[in-house]
DNA sequence: GTCTATATAAAGATAGAC
DNA sequence: GTCTATCTTTATATAGAC
């Protein structure tokens, strides 16, 4: 049952203006429908929140499982956390987890990691996706900068992919897990810069070199 | 709409031995079918899974949602980590540690995770209960440890509250999240051991008194 | 309390006109 | 490509007999 707009990014160019903004009209409501209400949302909804007919909705998509995929593939865009050189480690540090935290504790993006922590299950390979250029991507990146302090005596000398995983650990704690569950109020700017630095601070002792 | 059978625990002891069966049937079978299949599994098949009639399913529990927070209720026994005393702290670390992980990492338990997380927004009550048996009694309980060694002298001076979320983030770091997603593979034993022991030493090299 | 049989509503998907 | 109208299946929930 392989539906052909049902591969990676089919929007190429050649549909009419017209064409391309309903498609996109229609990932944007399904992405909203989707998160607020689960998997379990109508493609009813979705199109009336498109302002499109059902019938547009799988003459682009094919099914809904279809239009799932691309909407998870859609909203996957710039979803990894950059890294400034050049300033000194604890700064690097705290910019970049209060980058992170900004990231995955913003509350649609929650609400897109519980949709698809739900369908974990049923569509194996979008979560996967999503695990992958997320958190991985960022610790990969964190991890190649721990290696150069590292290198220049900033830090001890141990596994820089295991120190990337204690950084990011220590910085999110329970807290991103917390708010998946739905306890406790996402934080604020100010809140989140504190927690970045606290756990810039203790990664530091944690890996003093010496 | 309250159904008399939506109170909390309400499995009294005026049932005959037979209802109580059925009903203890019903729950276990609700917990499988929704761990496996999510919210949207139906009624039919929790019934069948039972070996009840679907009417039997609506005498007990009034409704779909009625049946799913007693299934939420039912699975919520012993979800807390015990401590042990007496040992050395980095021994008690790890014990504890190790305990922590064999329960959040264990595959039932992260279906369960899942499905919770998934119907956060449409039953926030639930989650939040489970939030706060789960992680937040452990916490507590390891902030009470840390809070003694502390006075003990072989802990730096600290907001034991947030060193016990340390720890624990360093514990888990990004594994249960990618287990969440439906990435990697649950860990075996030996492997949560080792997870805990590192933690454990980072953890006290961290919080190193003087 | 438990079963079989049924009412009613809603959702995924399709047909056919423009 | 997009719409309106419709088919078909399945799900929640209920009625009534034992």
């Amino acid at each position: 049952m392989i539906h052909p707009s049902e591969q990676a990014e089919p929007s190429g160019t050649d549909l009419s203006p017209r064409t391309r903004a309903k498609r996109e009209a229609i990932l944007d409501a399904a992405e909203k429908v989707f998160v607020a209400e689960g998997y379990a949302a109508s493609i009813d909804r979705i199109a009336a929140a498109a302002g499109v007919a059902k019938q547009t909705v799988y003459s682009h998509f094919g099914s809904k499982e279809g239009l799932f995929r691309a909407m998870a593939e859609h909203s996957k865009r710039d979803f990894a956390t950059g890294l400034q050189n050049g300033s000194d480690l604890r700064t690097a540090l705290v910019a970049f987890g209060t980058a992170v935290l900004k990231r995955v504790l913003d509350p649609d993006t929650l609400g897109m990691q519980r949709l698809l922590i739900a369908q974990a299950a049923t569509f194996p390979d979008i979560a996967r996706i999503f695990a992958e250029v997320g958190p991985a991507r960022s610790a990969a990146r964190l991890a190649d900068l721990l290696s150069k302090a590292m290198d220049d005596g900033l830090l001890m000398r141990a596994d820089a992919t295991l120190a990337a995983e204690d950084f990011l650990g220590l910085l999110q704690g329970q807290r991103r897990l917390k708010l998946l569950f739905g306890y406790g109020e996402p934080p604020g700017e100010a809140a989140m810069l504190q927690a970045a630095e606290r756990a810039a601070d203790v990664f530091l002792r944690a890996y003093a070199p010496g």
